[in-house]
RNA sequence: GCGGAAGUAGCUCAACUGGUUAGAGCACUCGCCUGUCACGUGAGAGGUUGCGGGUUCAAGUCCCGUCUUCCGCGCCA
């Protein structure tokens, strides 16, 4: 018999059927045992009446995550244990006939209750499956998905950028290093030189993968390895041409989430934030000046924000705009990287900035240097030695349009859309300066094998 | 790297100013239960209180060292 999936069972209503999953959760009362199973499309209330022998047999040793394949009848519920709000609430599976598949060991707890951090890091291969982190990572696929295809539609191409890079890493102190065949190359910390030179290729680009950061940090905001959803695009104007862009790309993702995930949002006891129009921007100066009026704190001497700072401003552009979002632009130009474009109508400060949500900042962007020249005195003034960028500085010796674009940390949009209080929940399986799974975990509990 | 907090049963947590045999809920084992849905209910098993040293008649509790984790900061997305 085929199998049937839980969600297609309310149309199958009398009829028998095969469906294959997960125990949920065995109530064992003894003459009847209700099991609720699970597979990848929902959740289903199973039932051993007390003249089922071979299946009471079977339902009496089953334990929470044991494999089983069910023969039953799908019956409608009696109308006093209609559960209404729930999946499959008003049907239940008669179980004839009951097939373990795979048994599972014991739980070292249960799935679902609260647990400490460290121990649901410890026990992911059993901690995703809980329906919270389920709901987590679907809300993830769809901001991937929906950021794929608005792209798409814009005209951008989707690129693979390498993630082994050489001798032109654009930091160096926080890139990790690698054996490579005798030399010492690094793991990507951006695809930044990858998404420029493809400008040049395909005017618009977008790439979508994991980035590296050898950054000693402990925090509930920074990962070792993250997803960076980057763009970069040509024949732009000036940096607001990437803000309108990163506007309308937030606009339809948050549509799709509403269109897609509204349960997922609501499990979480989160909110979809609405994308202004135009999303409130402010020069650094301004924020700061901001900052001391209403917080009262002087930090206008300071070339960048604080993550105080940064809850500040998003909680005022929340009060006064009503906008979850803000971005902060004109930043020192000496405080960032060797390709970002200065404003000729305001020396010193870069034609950029970084994209806050929800206190804390998810987007940096900018208008890049596009002219050979201008790009190599840049260089040289950062003390980068433009011999180690030649590859990359091909791209601007034979022509390159004006252009910018974006890296957006797909992990701290899911976190702070989910009201996560930590990023690596936001992550399936995170790498920090103490984990990787648990290679590097050295009071990791004993396991049985 | 710096600062703060914490480490007690498989999990989540109690245990007052040091004082009987370190407790509870969940999970587990063995029963009872024909409508549960976090089922209920009776009993049982389960501990080197992270590790090492010290003070004391007496240490989970106080002191020193050490390891680990979480949170905050710097840096960043």
């Amino acid at each position: 018999m085929e199998r049937t999936y839980i969600k297609d069972l309310k149309a199958q209503a009398g009829q028998e059927v095969v469906i294959k999953g997960w125990v949920d959760i065995r109530r064992d009362q003894g003459k009847l045992i209700f099991l609720d199973f699970r597979d990848m499309t929902g959740k289903v209330q199973g039932v051993i009446l007390p003249n089922a022998k071979e299946a009471h047999d079977v339902g009496a040793i089953l334990r929470p995550e044991w494999v089983v394949e069910v023969k039953g009848k799908v019956n409608p519920r009696p109308p006093k244990n209609v559960q209404a709000e729930k999946m499959n609430g008003d049907i239940e599976l008669e179980i004839l006939s009951m097939k373990v598949l795979s048994k599972a060991q014991e739980l070292p707890f249960e799935l679902g209750t609260d647990i400490n951090i460290d121990t649901y890091l410890d026990y992911l291969p059993l901690t995703l499956r809980a329906e919270k982190q389920r709901a987590i990572f679907k809300v993830q696929t769809v901001i991937i998905t929906a950021f794929r295809e608005f792209l798409t539609k814009e005209g951008f191409t989707e690129f693979q950028a390498p993630k082994l890079i050489g001798e032109d890493a654009e930091g160096g102190a926080n890139s990790f290093n690698i054996e490579y065949f005798g030399h010492t190359a690094h793991l990507a910390q951006s695809p930044q030189l990858y998404k420029q030179i493809m400008v040049g290729v395909f005017e618009r680009v977008f790439a979508a993968g994991n980035v590296y950061r050898a950054e000693k940090h402990s925090t509930t905001r920074h990962l070792n390895e993250y997803t960076s959803l980057d763009i970069e695009m040509g024949f732009i104007k000036d940096h607001t041409d990437v803000m309108n862009m990163e506007t309308k790309f937030l606009d339809h993702i948050m549509k799709e989430l509403a269109a897609k995930c509204s349960a997922e949002f609501k499990l979480l006891k989160s909110e979809i934030p609405v994308v202004p129009e135009k999303i409130p921007s402010m020069k650094l100066r301004e924020a700061q000046k901001i900052i001391q009026k209403e917080y009262g704190e002087d930090c206008s001497k300071e070339p960048d924000l604080e993550p105080q700072h940064e809850r500040w401003l998003c909680e005022y552009s929340k009060k006064t705009w009503n906008s979850d979002f803000i971005f902060i632009t004109h930043f020192p130009i000496s405080k960032r990287p060797f390709y970002t474009y200065e404003d000729e109508d305001d020396l010193g400060y870069a034609k950029g900035g970084d994209l806050l949500f929800r206190g804390v900042e998810i987007t940096t962007l900018a208008q890049r240097i596009h002219d050979y020249d201008k790009l190599v005195a840049s260089m040289i003034s950062k003390k980068l030695d433009p011999e180690k960028f030649s590859y990359y500085l091909q791209a601007f010796k034979f022509g390159m349009p004006p252009h910018g674009g974006l890296g957006l940390g797909l992990e701290r949009l899911t976190a702070k859309l989910l009201n996560l209080e930590n990023v690596k929940e936001a992550t399936l399986f995170p790498r920090d300066i103490n984990r990787i799974d648990s290679l590097l975990s050295s009071n990791k509990p004993k396991q049985d094998l």
